[in-house]
DNA sequence: GGCATTTGGTGCGGCATCGTACTAAATGGT
DNA sequence: ACCATTTAGTACGATGCCGCACCAAATGCC
């Protein structure tokens, strides 16, 4: 790689960074009391594919390693957000289930982040937020595929 | 904002705050003992700004809070890369600057993050990359402006 | 000058994240 | 069927991040 490519990916992997804090604490910020974007993600996932997923499965989805999923969804159990039964597959694992207040608080907070996106839509329109996803889904691509590291 | 948009922008924030997760580890493997990406991200910025400054600066210029700010800067100068002297201009502050050993913990971080990069750039090309960038620093600006005009 | 308010920095405590190590169950080779 | 290996999930401990509360110095107001 030519020395003068470095600042690009530099300044990218910087600017991602600090993306990623912005929103996370724009996002948490319209949150229920304890819960975090983590919590919110799930759940969200949970609706968009499906529920009844393994612990493993959403950490593999979520890039996480598995001790972070099982706590958090120890948080959202807490919360009576999912309900945690046996695989029937595998009695080593469990299934993940939503609530109907899990339900509930998605809607909710979609809602009430919508709410917050709108000032952000006059300034970024989402077709370029549309734009940028394809790109930076083959730069995950590919840090994925570099990841030297099991966990599973 | 119509509702057919919040996906977009929910996809987008998603795929930010992986790639932040992702790139952290890939950096992080390339430092050397207790180093984290916030060190290198504080020294490499005294380097390419100027150092001299104090921590508040720093904190805001990173969008950190000030606390996590003096916790980095306590792991850098008990790693002797950076020096804390009392600020000629007002004594309640401190101003950083970076040492001898600073310096060169950062060139030696440039050149091994570079060389990990090399087979990122086959797969992803450092003008993909930089093409990437306006778009993230304007969606950054936007979201900064969001955050200044909230109560705090 | 005297006093209230603001500002820079830090100690402390709570919480999230994640690596290590462990248990229990499934899998595969014989 | 047996046993070694792999796999799902968790307990525990270490560490980073950050909000709160505090102190000391600066600033503003009279």
């Amino acid at each position: 790689m030519d020395d003068r490519d470095a600042p690009a990916y530099f300044a990218l992997f910087n600017e991602i960074g600090i993306l990623s804090q912005l929103s996370r604490a724009a996002l948490e910020a319209r949150l229920p009391n304890g819960l975090l974007v983590t919590h919110f993600g799930v759940v969200n996932h949970l609706i968009r594919v499906k529920d009844g997923q393994t612990p493993l499965v959403l950490a593999r989805a979520f890039q996480v390693p598995k001790t972070s999923m099982t706590h958090t969804l120890a948080g959202l159990e807490r919360h009576g957000l999912v309900e945690m039964r046996p695989n029937p597959k595998d009695a080593r694992s469990k299934c993940v289930w939503l609530t109907d207040a899990g339900r509930a608080f998605r809607d909710q907070a979609v809602a009430d982040i919508s709410f917050m996106m709108a000032p952000l839509a006059e300034a970024f329109a989402p077709e370029r937020a549309a734009a940028l996803l394809p790109e930076l889904a083959a730069l995950r691509q590919v840090m994925d595929a570099a990841r030297d590291g099991e966990d599973g």
